[in-house]
Order: C-alpha cells, then structure tokens, then sequence
DNA sequence: TTGTACATTCAAAACGTTTTGAACGTATGG
DNA sequence: CCATACGTTCAAAACGTTTTGAATGTACAA
C-alpha cells in the first residue's frame, strides 16, 4: 500500500484513539473504532489484534464495548467461523448513542442532587443558628450558580440528542460560510 | 455546624470532583475548587490538607494547577505568613478559561490533521494503483465526515469561548421557561 | 538580619487501570 | 454429532498515575 495511504490511516487511528480519550473511554477503544472506520471492509478479531499489534483478549473486551455503545457492528460472513465487525460510521449516531446513555443521566443526577440540596438547606432552616443561617444563605448561592451551568448543558445536550439532523455536514457549512 | 449544612458541603463537593474528573482534571483538584467554592471565608493550604485528609504536598501541587487554569486565586492575608486561596466563583469564566486553552487548541490541531491528510492523499492520487485509488476515495469520505464533526465542535466552542454573556442564567431560564 | 513558619519538591510507595496470554468455553462446518 | 477453530475469561504482570512525607527552599514577622 502507498506510503501516504499508511501514514493517513495511522494518524487518523492515533486522532480517533485521542477522541476517545476525551470522551472518557480507553484510547484502544478508540484505536479500534478508528481502525474500524478507515476499512473498507469488515475486520475480525485477529485482523484488529494484529493491525494493531494488542493482544486477542484485549480486542475481545474491548470490541465488546463498542458493541454496547453502538459504535461497532457484528457482521456475519456466510461459511466462516469468525466474527468480523464493522464501524458504525455515522459519527452523529455515535455521538448521540453516547450523549443519551452517559452524559444526560450524569446531567439528570446532578441536577437532582442540587435540588435535594436546596431542599435540606430549606428544611433545616428553622433549626440553624444565626451564622449557620448565614452559611446557608451563601450555600444556596453556590448551588443556584451549579444549577444554572447544568441547567445550560442539559439544554446543549437535548439539542444534540433531540434533532436527527439539526447539526449534520450541510448545515453546519453553511452557518460556516455565511 | 447543622448536620444538613454538612451534608450538602460534602454531596457538593463529591459532585465537582466528579465534574472535574469528567472535564480530564484530577479528582482532588476538583474537590480542592469546590471545597473552596463552597467557603465563605480564603483558605490555607493546611485548612485544605485537614479538610480534605490529604497530604499538604498534594494540595500544594494541585493548587499551582487551579491557579494556572484561572480556577482559584491566591489572597494575601495581612499579618499572615501562609498563602490563603479562595474560589474563582464566575463559572462561566472558568469555563472559558478551560475551553480556549485546552479544547480549542485540540480542535485547531485536528483539523489541521485532517486537512494535511487530504493534501497526503491528493498529491498521491498520481501514483496510485487502481486499488489504492479506490481505497484514497474512501477514505476522503470518512475524513470528510470527521472534518465535519470537529467543525461543529469548533463552532461550539467558539459559541461559549467568544460570548461574554451569551450563556449567563437569566438567558438560559428564559429559554427553558417560555 | 535572622529564626522560623510556612510552601515546594520529588523520590518512593501505594494505588488503580490496562494488557497479556494461557486455560477454558462454545458454536460452526464438516 | 464431533473436532476444532475460534471467542471469552480472568489472574497475574506491566504500566501509568497519584499520594505521601521527609528534605529542602523561601520569605515574612520581629
């Protein structure tokens, strides 16, 4: 294979495995969506492990988890015993599969404990001291200004996972370019 | 002080320490931040060490990194000889702080990838074997879809980064509220 | 200027996470 | 219905990161 083709497919493998990273999964979870994504064709467990040069084991558990986060496909090939997989390439789906099942939950929860917060804060009111009465007073501040960061990334959430299509390719270029 | 004043001290601070964990910081520095975000009153390094039953060291270290990400600011107390630190409670700023200088500079450098990548791949196109060429025009696709991905982020970014008040509370109820 | 109370540093230890590979299952092609 | 080629599991090892605390550095109050 051409010089550059290798040096573009591996640069791009190493940015997805970064990706990862920041997304909070292992960068060889990231490595082997990546490695998945620049194939034109369905890869098996021994193909990623040697493209890679990990072990067996670690493509296995690892592949099973980008199963679970809808990010690579099962594909069957007719009169062979292996598994090949394939990248979910809809990089918007992905995103999506992930914003549903992690960051909003995390989001939900964190608003839940502020609000209990300000509900122990409220009850325990009659009962405080004068300068707890104080402290409760600059507690519920704090917490307004938490709620409101998580109040603002719920919303940013809802507009990624709740629109099919309101952030794809065209219309981005387009708010781009204007 | 009122049980529940500490309760909501502890659950508060667990909680940005999750936050700062999710944003690839530390955990202790985001107990440190939201130790002192919810402190009325500067605090020292020791009264930090004893709160949070770490080891001085580590609270001297990781200090240094809120203050170099605009997180927390050093106060000098008259007639004290220790280093009081309190909260940069502007989260919004804090944001700020962290996206232009890590994120941005992550998106810029990927971008830049991609695009040196469509160059590796034109200026190659010439020397190609009819499968490789195949194989260059995929690959187009799949840089052109993780162009596309990181153009949103960027804009994304530019969105918080660039607006002062853009995203403050009071225009964010507004817009859940109607 | 000096003594000292503090902050900083960093090597070693503790800790958590990831990787490996051999042992073990399992399902498919024959 | 096997035989076996493959996938899975998991304990141990490797590895990276974080924490500690003693040694060291520093600047302030007196």
């Amino acid at each position: 294979m051409h010089q550059n083709l290798l040096a573009v497919n591996e640069s791009t493998v190493a940015g997805v495995g970064r990706l990862a990273r920041f997304f909070g999964f292992s960068e060889v979870m990231g490595r082997l969506y990546g490695t998945l994504l620049m194939s034109p064709s369905e890869m098996s467990l021994d193909d990623l492990a040697s493209q890679l040069k990990i072990s067996k084991g670690s493509v296995s558990m690892n592949m099973r988890s980008l199963e679970r986060w809808g990010m690579a496909k099962e594909v069957w090939v007719r009169g062979e015993r292996k598994k090949y997989y394939k990248a979910e390439s809809d990089l918007w789906q992905v995103i999506r599969n992930v914003l549903t099942s992690r960051e909003r939950r995390e989001v939900q929860l964190a608003l839940e404990v502020l609000s209990g917060s300000i509900e122990k804060l409220q009850s325990a009111h009659e009962d405080l001291s004068p300068e707890d009465r104080e402290l409760a007073i600059f507690y519920l501040e704090r917490i307004a200004d938490l709620q409101a960061f998580f109040r603002v990334a719920q919303l940013a959430l809802e507009t990624v996972v709740g629109n099919e299509n309101a952030l794809d390719f065209e219309e981005i270029t387009k708010i781009e370019i204007e």
